[in-house]
DNA sequence: TTCGTCCGGTGATTTGGGTCACAGCCCAGG
DNA sequence: CCTGGGCTGTGACCCAAATCACCGGACGAA
């Protein structure tokens, strides 16, 4: 695919040297991108589909922060990369997705030389910034029931059909939460008629 | 003060352009520095004291998030300068503190032209996402009396002193709780010797 | 000294949500 | 067509934490 299309704001030497040297890899649904702990070597792109960014902790929980999709970008996979570090949060696709890997040793270079990728870059932090700051509103000051119609709503922003086709074991897991919870929460939003319930989807009720 | 010594990686045309340009200000313990909503003007170095930085929502609830100490920076005004947008959160100082203030127009230059500010404000970027990341961790997946510890851990090492000068009401506030369920949790911890409690301080047993 | 106010301690009650147990379902693969 | 495994619904129960109610002690201001 034309990955271009993606980032009109690159400058044409910007566009070439990636070109060059950034290497595009496909993933499937599923597939795990990165892991906890794994050491980066590349600044990730995302040029199709929707990649997960979520926590783990050690018994198995895990907790959802927000999804990446094309035009955007890691922004722990750049501040690890500057700084050679490892990475602290998972990624997985949640689409089949297209990413494109920018080798780590040319980040500086890029940073001073191109305009328009230090702009895309200090966009990125401010991002992703902003998307943790309202995670951890939502921990901190909402109960389970609004932060699962926030969920929904994100959902269906970020994946840009009407339906969830999820279940509710999925977005438990998302919450940290249990699928109990999840299914009588959403039974009532059901009575409420915010959604209709199907099996392994959710129908959202606009009216 | 000569805030030289808490920049030292600065480097000489840097510093002769801090000198010129930026205001030095002076607040007193307990004095609001920025306000959620309020339209940033200029990016905040920490030369002395120590400035809490929090969540505040429309309930009156309020949510710790990490300390800045001398030498730091706020990224949130950081990334807002850059774009000039308005800040999400709340500084405050924590003690009487001294801040050095960097009118925004001089961002964009100071990162074009000084290495040394550019890997500062990278490293800034990476070190408030990463205390970021462990708040998410720690609401996310820990229990309160987890969170207590952490707290006073954190505050110890913060403040560099041996004993908590605060009252039950200040920390309740700061984990987003009630003063009972901190009242409880900290006798608890004084059954199990970890601290002994007086009146407006918590003292820590170090054994 | 004496109030009033802030601070801390503690029981009783409530509630959100996690856990357990189990039942009915849809659906895919044999 | 049958069967077993994943999905959903629901009742019973439990636990952490929030809330309510009230008390006594410390400390500062008059």
């Amino acid at each position: 695919m034309n990955w271009k299309e993606q980032f009109p704001q690159f400058e044409p030497g910007l566009i070439e040297l990636i070109e060059k040297e950034a290497v595009q890899r496909s993933f499937n649904a599923g597939d795990i991108i990165m892991r906890t702990g794994q050491y980066i070597k590349s600044t990730v792109l995302v040029l199709e589909g929707r990649i997960k960014i979520y926590r783990e902790n050690q018994d198995g929980g895990e907790f959802l922060m927000y999804y990446l999709q094309p035009g955007q970008a890691c922004a722990v996979s750049m501040i690890c990369a500057i700084q050679s570090g490892t990475s602290e949060i998972m990624a997985m696709a949640e689409e089949d997705s297209e990413v494109l890997m920018i080798p780590v040793h040319l980040m500086d270079d890029m940073m001073n030389q191109y305009k328009s990728w230090y702009q895309f870059v200090i966009q990125t932090y401010r991002g992703r910034f902003d998307e943790l700051l309202s995670v951890v509103d939502n921990i901190a000051f909402r109960n389970m029931d609004e932060r699962l119609e926030f969920y929904i709503k994100r959902y269906v922003e970020k994946a840009g059909k009407k339906n969830l086709e999820i279940s509710h074991q999925q977005i438990a897991d998302d919450l940290n939460s249990s699928r109990e919870v999840i299914s009588r929460l959403l039974k009532k939003m059901e009575q409420r008629g915010l959604v209709k319930l199907h099996r392994n989807m959710i129908e959202l009720i606009s009216s």
